[in-house]
DNA sequence: CTGAAAGCGCTTACAG
DNA sequence: CTGAAAGCGCTTACAG
């Protein structure tokens, strides 16, 4: 890099000395407005810039957070929109924002866990949010680092202790619970969950649904369908092709999230079942895919840029008082209400209405 | 930020100076192996991490790039993948990345512009990979501050000398010119292109069609329609009103980029027109929401990580080579063929196609 | 092969 | 209100 004018440069030219040209530069408060104004004549004059890197030396701060993306190969629309809420909350804040893409094993000890170097090293960034698919391992490898992080709560997955952690989530079981609520308004009872619930994700939305059922008195029915990982529309497919083989009725689907209710709607089309009318379908999540679907599909929503918002805000809380309590920072998710709802039966009210 | 063992813990560890355990640290080949294994195992049992900030100030190198992304409220699904491809190509070299908003008006000087700090002061980051759109002060402002920088070409506009710079580009234009190639291969005649071309990139996409239908002895046709900026839809749906009010028969259409192609889309099934039976059309980018769209619209891609990692590329060439002249380079783009394609006029070959 | 010393560009008590 | 000096944690000629 080529080097520029420094403050021994503007300390010469001003005539005065390097302290005072700090002083100058950091406004300090104690300064003749003499002195001040010949230190900025020489800052004119040479067109003077900082050098951060000696900054941060001196201050042991890089003023500096991280960025990590767990597992994940590309940003989807969903991480593209928090690393945003994550960007503009850092630089109202002054600071600066590293990036980084991480890929581990969920398998691989914490210690042999090979971090990359901008967060292993000391002094490049002063915390982390993380972002992405995340497991215990690596929340352990960073904890030994000794480095503030927040971690987004939605997407860890095995065996951790939430409480120990700064966290921030969206709510997909009050989400869920709203969703089933809704469709109960609508007079609905037999609703089935398209969710894995080996996931902890979906896990939480099944939980939501179930805990909205049973309050209702109606019987939650779940699915024992895996999830084949990738794809996600494909196990709507599949839920549907299951429930259409089933002896009980359905009349209304919740779905995990808006790809398998995408998958769903697919296979409904297919059977030549229409949506909303001889069936009901929600989703969640609020992709921007579904701006192309016909009936539009309601759907959960939650603010990603709020949630990057927050889970910067929480990491520099957690900056600012060393002393602050691990916490769990819980967003609320909208409802959006579309077309592919409508109350069940509506047209043949004698018979069950599916796979009668 | 917590401080940790330093050299100087290291040196008085090992019984060596700080100057031998620095040569260990960064692999120095003159080196006994019993020293090396002292200071070996001082930094075990420290848990030494070396400080970044002081490495940074001494080397007079951040190793660390900026993406700029200029003027857009959120990451689209391109520029999400031209960052994916600089992260990976940046940390392939051990480097970090820095990412960085930054908004401003095209009629700002370049002295007034407000650079971001990171930018701006030294030692921050060694160049700029600068993408989104932009204008001429902002990469006047950047060279102001002889700072090495590569740019997104296709989205710069404004008067400025692109041979001066160093850019990368995807090419619209070519991509255009096949894909009205395609249609001409087709047996269509009455080929309509749906880009402003008040737009720089649009004028390119204008250009490609074009020259192709001149070579092909066709006579080009644009429109005189002006876009409204934010909803491209909007202008696809406009473009066809326009269209069908007119006198000319029309049987394919080219559009600037997919949201035309799907506002086109909307508009012909709205009126009932068939795509691709009345008429065909090709847009441009494909872009994700394509996949949700029936007929599959035939498109032109670009592999946007592979620009990114062209970005990058040309920025660490430029740095190790100050003298590296400026340069253009350019990634071709790759047609996709879907089913919004056909020979004209199939089912009424007497008539004119479209607007008898 | 190794060490003493200077230096990178700043900040910050400590005097005055 | 201002300056001389020490120091942040490293790297790197320069000796030996």
């Amino acid at each position: 890099m080529i080097k520029g004018p420094t403050i021994k440069d503007l300390s010469r030219l001003a005539g005065v000395s390097i302290s005072t040209v700090s002083r100058v530069i950091n406004n300090h408060p104690d300064l003749s407005g003499k002195t001040r104004e010949k230190v900025m004549r020489a800052i004119e004059a040479l067109n003077y810039r900082p050098n951060r890197s000696a900054r941060q030396l001196v201050r042991n701060t890089s003023e500096t957070i991280c960025f990590v993306l767990s597992n994940r190969e590309v940003i989807n629309a969903f991480h593209a929109r928090i690393l945003v809420g994550v960007e503009k909350y850092v630089r109202s804040l002054s600071q600066n924002l590293i990036f980084i893409r991480f890929d581990y094993s969920a398998e691989t000890p914490p210690e042999e866990l090979v971090l990359p170097p901008v967060i292993w090293e000391r002094g490049a960034v002063d915390g982390l949010v993380i972002a992405g698919t995340n497991h215990p391992n690596f929340i352990q490898a960073v904890r030994n680092l000794h480095i503030p992080f927040v971690v987004l709560g939605n997407n860890i997955t095995g065996k951790i202790i939430i409480e120990d952690l700064y966290t921030v989530w969206f709510d997909s079981e009050g989400g869920m619970r709203q969703a089933t609520e809704y469709l109960i308004g609508l007079k609905h009872e037999h609703i089935c969950c398209f969710a894995d619930a080996t996931f902890p994700w979906y896990r939480r939305c099944y939980e939501g649904y179930e805990t909205a059922m049973k309050e209702h008195g109606l019987r939650p029915r779940g699915l024992d369908i895996k999830l084949q990982e990738p794809r996600c529309a494909d196990y709507g497919y599949a839920c549907v092709m299951h429930i259409l083989r089933a002896d009980e009725p359905v009349t209304a689907i919740v779905a995990g999230d808006d790809e398998i209710a995408l998958g769903a709607l697919a296979a409904f089309n297919e059977k030549g079942i229409r949506v909303p009318k001889d069936i009901s379908i929600v989703g969640s999540d609020d992709i921007d895919e579904l701006k192309y679907v016909n009936p539009g599909i309601t759907t959960i929503r939650v603010d990603r840029e709020k949630l990057g918002e927050e889970l910067s805000k929480l990491l520099f809380e957690r900056l600012q008082n060393p002393k602050l309590p691990p916490m769990k920072r819980v967003l609320s998710t909208e409802f959006v209400i579309r077309q592919s709802c409508a109350p069940p039966g509506s047209q043949r009210h004698a018979e069950q209405p599916l796979a009668s």
